[in-house]
DNA sequence: CTGTTAGCGCGTTCAA
DNA sequence: TTGAACGCGCTAACAG
């Protein structure tokens, strides 16, 4: 078993400086057309990769970044974990996980904890951290680079992504609008969440481009939860006939999902006696009965959207720019219909 | 903002040598408890802790492990990456993931790759993929230490970790069988997923148990797939009356889930005509309607247990010593229940 | 555009 | 049990 070959032989094969192979393989513009391809085709031949425990020592950067999260959606995770994946090795930084308790009193404490033992060069923000004041004042105070996926506040542009979650909860409102219902309840997230002020206000907005007023009767309020959703339903369903709505319109899959075990539990049949939609298109959606007709997040393409911002955060060299918000996407599945009933 | 302190500041500063600083903090036992409590003092008053990229370059190691996964349940993921989080962390060592397609004829170079690039110490292989022939060689091949979650094979049983599914996928089978079911069927999953095997085995060794003999019809081939599911349930419940069984056992929950959507899509009730019972317990094992009776796997347990063992295996001191198989549960909700009809 | 000279902060060989 | 000096493989000034 042969050791690798490091830099200075690389260097010495070459006929070159140490230096130069470190400009070659730094994708340093110094260095002319030439010089590269001799050094490169050194480097092939050798089959030499850089050390990234030399470069992190010498460079003053662990070369990692950490992914704090306290989500109950594993697919959610898993989504920007994997959309965020390919941006960041690109760029020889490998992701770290830390599982959190977001409604900690010490969650920036032990926040702190993580980042300076682990040394991670910047921070990815997933909701509900992305809103969190203590840790991004902590992050602030203690200049780690970060930047926040959905954040439910509009200020910060340059170091955050978003979804427009307020239009595409307007649009699926219209929607169900547009299919009849007139008593399209709504339930609220947990107010910690990110989304979930944005997806009511979109509901808002969707009422109201649809002519129809807002009633706090059919407004209730959830926590995100499959059972919170199981709750909600019940609450809702449970309403004499006359008052009782057509549609409702959970701001989670999960909670949507908790609405549907209510139907079934109730007897009441979906889509013919009770539209339902949920929030998120997690695989979730697809595999309860019936299908739910939900809201497509593009969750990877903002975790991609995240990680190359941090990434240029990390190289200093272009300017902060914000983002644009990616766009997200009604699907239409089996748990919503036209009203059957008369009004 | 001040530099932290580094070995030598703590050296100078309890009047020792950097050597015996460093073995303070790496727990050598060269060392007199009084020079030990000074210098831990010290460290305590400067605020001190190690650099973790100097410890990289001088050490020879990265000090992180690799987590490739090709596993389509998201919460699977999930859990192993929390399981195993604290006794790596512990350790100093942070988890990388890498997503693979265990299909790819090029899977072990892929991976090989990855390795290399990002120089892990060790790594974790998950199902799929602790069964790959070609990465385990490729591994062996190039000295990485690993450690295999859930093989079917039980050879190399001091570098594996077991969940016992054989024993498990025996006791619902029983447990159906006394609810009066004599029609059991059973979906099989992936053969590359690890535990099919084992668990159809079970399923085998429960029919024997309950003196049922095992009949082809109600065998049916799945992929773990939710679509999977789907197809069988309708291929089971299509069949005649008489031949139709009263209960479906399949491998998977997210199968499970399948067969639940035949059923509704059928309508036949569950669990008035038909039992339905999955394996692993995911989050949505209890969000679809009936919730599944299913099986509990304690994947963060065994998680936990594959990266002690990897962690010594690191560490070269303690004799390599196999693994207790961890233990199964199961868990009975809504979807099993005694069957209504005669035979 | 290229090379030279110092470290980065720790582990490890020896000797004491 | 402790200490001194060297080296890990690379980056970062600066000089040429």
């Amino acid at each position: 078993m042969m050791t690798r070959p490091a830099i200075g032989t690389v260097a010495a094969e070459a006929r070159v400086s140490i230096k130069t192979v470190s400009r070659v393989i730094n994708n340093s513009d110094r260095v002319t057309a030439a010089t590269r391809e001799h050094v490169m085709g050194v480097i092939r031949r050798l089959g030499y990769s850089p050390s990234p425990n030399a470069r992190r020592l010498a460079g003053h950067r662990s070369l990692l970044v950490g992914l704090p999260f306290d989500n109950p959606y594993a697919s959610y995770v898993t989504d920007v974990q994997s959309g965020s994946l390919a941006s960041f090795r690109a760029a020889n930084y490998q992701v770290v996980m830390h599982a959190c308790d977001s409604q900690s009193p010490v969650l920036a404490d032990e926040l702190r904890l993580f980042v300076h033992s682990v040394r991670v060069d910047g921070v990815l923000l997933t909701p509900p951290l992305s809103d969190s004041a203590a840790v991004i004042e902590m992050l602030d105070r203690d200049e780690i680079p970060f930047v926040r996926i959905a954040p439910s506040g509009r200020n910060d542009p340059t170091r955050s992504v978003f979804a427009g979650d307020r239009e595409s909860a307007a649009a699926m409102t219209r929607d169900l609008a547009t299919l009849g219902h007139r008593r399209i309840a709504f339930v609220i997230g947990h107010e910690r969440d990110a989304g979930t002020a944005q997806r009511y206000m979109g509901y808002c907005d969707g009422l109201r481009l649809s002519k129809l007023s807002l009633d706090a009767r059919w407004v209730v309020e959830g926590d995100g939860s499959f059972e919170a959703g199981i709750a909600s339903g019940r609450k809702l369903l449970r309403m004499r006939k006359a008052d009782r709505p057509t549609a409702i319109f959970a701001s989670t899959d999960l909670m949507a999902a908790g609405v549907l075990h209510a139907a079934h539990e109730l007897g009441v049949a979906v889509p013919t006696a009770l539209s339902v939609a949920g929030f998120g298109d997690e695989p979730l959606a697809s595999q309860v009965w019936p299908r739910l007709t939900t809201i497509r997040q593009p969750l990877q393409g903002l975790a991609q959207q995240a990680a190359a911002m941090l990434m240029a955060q990390l190289r200093r060299d272009s300017v902060p720019a914000p983002a644009v918000p990616v766009q997200s996407s009604l699907v239409i599945r089996q748990s919503t219909a036209v009203v059957a009933s008369r009004c």
